[in-house]
DNA sequence: AACAGGAACAACCGCCAGAGT
DNA sequence: GACTCTGGCGGTTGTTCCTGT
């Protein structure tokens, strides 16, 4: 009957990890691949469950993780993100590739809701009424906005997947759930204008929040990614096993690692795709290492495209402003 | 130099959906 | 179909570091 447990809780270690416990985990992870977490444990002889190995994999010794200050680019992805999706650290962390959810988690709370909360008191102070009405008004406007192209979407799919129409009427076969991903949409008298919303299921992955968002763009993005100081970033943090595509138990060929990670991102802002376990021939001390940034999944608009629509105040809105002028270009351009 | 308070971040906890038996 | 576990996620906590007094 079920599975074995993954652990017994008697005799888990808890607390920071050690560098060598970090060593023992990227050097079996190395060898077999990261996944059965359960096994892990006994396999290494780890006194740790096998959560807290996946969970100190993902957020830490993973190769690609990007540490240290976000920068400036970064910030306001994830508050145009944040505003958009939702405290859905994982969808947001899924365009900032090599940031882990956790991090952009820690950070929002750290760091930026400590900014809009300040900003938000001081409109408040300034008792600005006009801007707070426009700022409803153009949210309710990219909401529609989004709740249309989801629709549209949606049919469009329909129509390729030749599926049948009754389908509609059953919440566990369709395709999308604008509420699972975008979160529940206010009342408004959209709902009436775009049923399909409320009764649907979503394919349940990011990069349809990509797709659906595609039409947005207008045209190819030659924004330069935000991970031109990943590089020094990831050297400078103290665990032994960081680093990019490589992971090397000394830090002797920095100077390789900065430049996978250059390389990496030139072929991120050429949008051109590399997925999530590209085996690598790049060798370290006799060390192969796979490469597990985040996928870039073949339907996925490359990052460049969305950092584009998010940051460009006009890519995805005509001169009067609809989408993105929600008050948030407002906001957040006090922050920066 | 010592202390207090706050900031930053790693890690844990609890929940859930999906999958295995 | 029921039960159990895994993996993933978001929220929260605990510890360490930093800064001001």
């Amino acid at each position: 009957m079920g599975r074995p447990p993954c652990c017994d809780k008697i005799g888990v270690k808890k607390g920071p990890w050690t560098p060598e416990e970090d060593i023992i985990l990227v050097s079996y992870i190395q060898e077999h691949g990261p996944g059965n977490w359960r096994a892990v444990p006994t396999n290494t002889g780890l006194l740790r469950c096998s959560k807290s190995c996946r969970l100190r994999w993902t957020n830490y010794l993973r190769p690609g993780i990007k540490r240290g200050g976000f920068t400036e680019h970064e910030e306001k992805m994830i508050i145009h993100l944040q505003a958009l999706l939702g405290n859905r650290w994982a969808a947001i962390a899924s365009y900032l590739p090599q940031r882990t959810d956790n991090d952009i988690k820690n950070y929002w709370n750290t760091h930026l809701k400590k900014k809009l909360g300040k900003i938000q008191e001081n409109e408040k102070s300034n008792n600005n009424s006009s801007d707070i009405s426009r700022q409803s008004i153009s949210k309710g406007q990219w909401e529609r906005r989004l709740q249309t192209d989801i629709h549209m979407a949606k049919q469009a799919l329909c129509e390729a997947l030749s599926l049948d129409k009754s389908d509609k009427n059953k919440t566990s076969t369709s395709i999308f759930d604008s509420n699972k991903i975008f979160g529940p949409v206010p009342s408004s008298s959209t709902e009436q204008a775009n049923p399909i919303i409320q009764t649907s299921t979503y394919a349940s992955s990011t990069e349809n929040i990509a797709r659906l968002l595609e039409k947005w763009m207008k045209k190819p993005s030659t924004n330069n990614s935000s991970s031109s100081q990943a590089g020094s970033s990831l050297m400078s943090t103290s665990s032994p096993s960081e680093g990019t595509t490589f992971l090397s138990f000394n830090s002797s060929n920095s100077s390789d690692i900065s430049q996978s990670i250059e390389d990496h991102d030139a072929k991120f802002d050429q949008g051109i795709n590399f997925t999530t376990t590209t085996t690598t021939t790049h060798e370290n001390n006799g060390i192969l290492f796979q490469d597990e940034r985040k996928p870039i999944l073949d339907n996925e608009m490359p990052l460049s495209l969305l950092e584009k629509w998010l940051l460009d105040d006009a890519a995805a809105q005509g001169q009067d402003g609809d989408f993105m002028d929600l008050g948030l270009e407002e906001t957040t351009a006090d922050l920066f």
